[in-house]
DNA sequence: CGGCAGTTTGACATTTTTCAACTCCTGTGG
DNA sequence: CCACAGGAGTTGAAAAATGTCAAACTGCCG
């Protein structure tokens, strides 16, 4: 599915895809633009058709079994990974030990952006949910590839501003909920969303339905929480009809209600 | 000091300024750089002297006296503001009017950036701390200055990496301190080291002393905690000989203990 | 079948929040 | 010049919540 040279990323649950030879076609999945309006210039499918050739011409694709590390905090960034397919997700470590969860990355989306920017150290550590097909860029040939392209250096702020609000997420459902609840509340929200991006009319009251790949361990230093704490809520809001779960498949509800009651 | 058109950012402590008809100067204030290596390519000051000319004959300077609010969580993201002199505190808030500070900015850092890129509204709620001059630039006309220059996109792209790394910053302090003083300790820390930037060699353990414009509450609203318990740990710090203060001036005495100590 | 990772549940200890009272300082208006 | 209001900081005591420790359970995979 995934050729070596000129990987597929698989659109099918996200948007921010780039498309072989399309050039500058402006909304070619409409149902999958986030919520924000100027879809059209969101992902490298807007680049000109002259960079997509370059862009298809740089870098390697490979592809990654479930639970291999990407890439590791404190370590120079030299290479830039784009996900074809499969779910990554990015962490951050104490010294102590103690994780954060930062975001669970998906199809379309961009690791190592920022500190490839800055020519610094990776800030967080990514590893695969699932098996994955990765494209990796080296620092050199993005950097050309950028300095040819006027086109990129936009594209890459707005993927960086993205990046930005999800950390801005992340620090507000630390900081903004007082009670676990509310903060694991949230974070099910949040990645609730993140999967319907592409069929969910923002924010409805219907049941949302997604995969959960992430422990109860994963859940708690994306909350904040400890992994205990993670289960008694869950089984709290199971109990509360808020939750239902089955497997891996996890659905919420009445989203609304949770957002207010807990929120 | 600082005419309406054009504005001259007061680098005295930090650096991102530009400057005035230089062209491509590398590294004017080798003094001021940050941490990061590639300082020549991060400031405005760095524009070619065109995009240099054209920056000064967009938008508009003026001051704000202190405590005045600038933007507005929220609302449309129409405007994009430089700070060329004094101090502004980022919130963000919740439904009951929980408070999160997410950071201080200084001369030559650009509010409003991420959601000017997405073209939507602003996340952050942006209030003077101390009297400040501020160019702000209409979202078209910035638009038109960034396709006009291919420079201003790259330069845009890391403030956005360097706002991003704040954010993740944020998060960490939030999620990875399990205690209220590791929370205090990290939050203090981060804001000394911002203020040397331009002095300190990275992490000494000599004393650092800065401004401390923040009341207990916007201490309180930075490190998650609430007033109350960052009066006693300030106490306690002050007891264990940690930090230092005269009226607005704190000095933390050994940062490196306290950072291990309690972080 | 054993082992392991993930989950669940209980009891307990600790920490921080909350509530409340009080002080200090500053600016304002009479 | 004084009185007063209000913001900021301090301190104490009690309450609530979550983290920690411990033990048992589940399901899956070799």
């Amino acid at each position: 599915m995934c050729d070596s040279t000129l990987p597929v990323i698989d659109v099918s649950s996200r948007c921010a895809g780039y498309f072989p030879l399309s050039s500058r076609r402006p909304a070619i999945f409409p149902r999958s633009i986030p919520k924000t309006s100027t879809a059209s210039s969101q992902c490298f499918c807007t680049f000109s058709s002259i960079a997509l050739r370059d862009f298809h011409s740089i870098g390697i694709s490979r592809h990654y079994d479930a639970h291999e590390t990407l890439l590791r905090e404190g370590f120079p960034a030299d290479h830039l990974l784009i996900i074809c397919s499969g779910r990554v997700k990015l962490t951050a470590a104490s010294t102590e030990g103690r994780l954060l969860l930062l975001r669970v990355a998906g199809p379309g989306d961009i690791l190592g952006l920022a500190a490839l920017h800055e020519h610094s150290l990776y800030r967080v550590t990514s590893e695969t949910l699932s098996p994955c097909t990765i494209k990796s860029i080296p620092r050199g040939e993005f950097v050309r590839f950028m300095e040819a392209h006027p086109d990129v250096s936009r594209i890459t702020a707005l993927a960086l501003a993205r990046e930005y609000n999800s950390a801005v997420l992340t620090a507000r459902r630390l900081a903004l909920n007082t009670s676990a609840a509310g903060k694991l509340a949230s974070t099910l929200l949040d990645l609730a969303r993140v999967d319907e991006l592409d069929s969910a009319p923002a924010h409805t009251n219907l049941p949302i339905s997604f995969l959960m790949e992430l422990t109860h361990e994963d859940l708690g230093s994306m909350s904040g929480l400890s992994r205990e704490t993670v289960s008694r809520l869950l089984t709290r809001f199971r109990h509360d009809g808020h939750v239902f779960q089955i497997h891996d498949q996890m659905t919420l509800n009445r989203p609304v209600q949770m957002e207010t009651r807990y929120c």
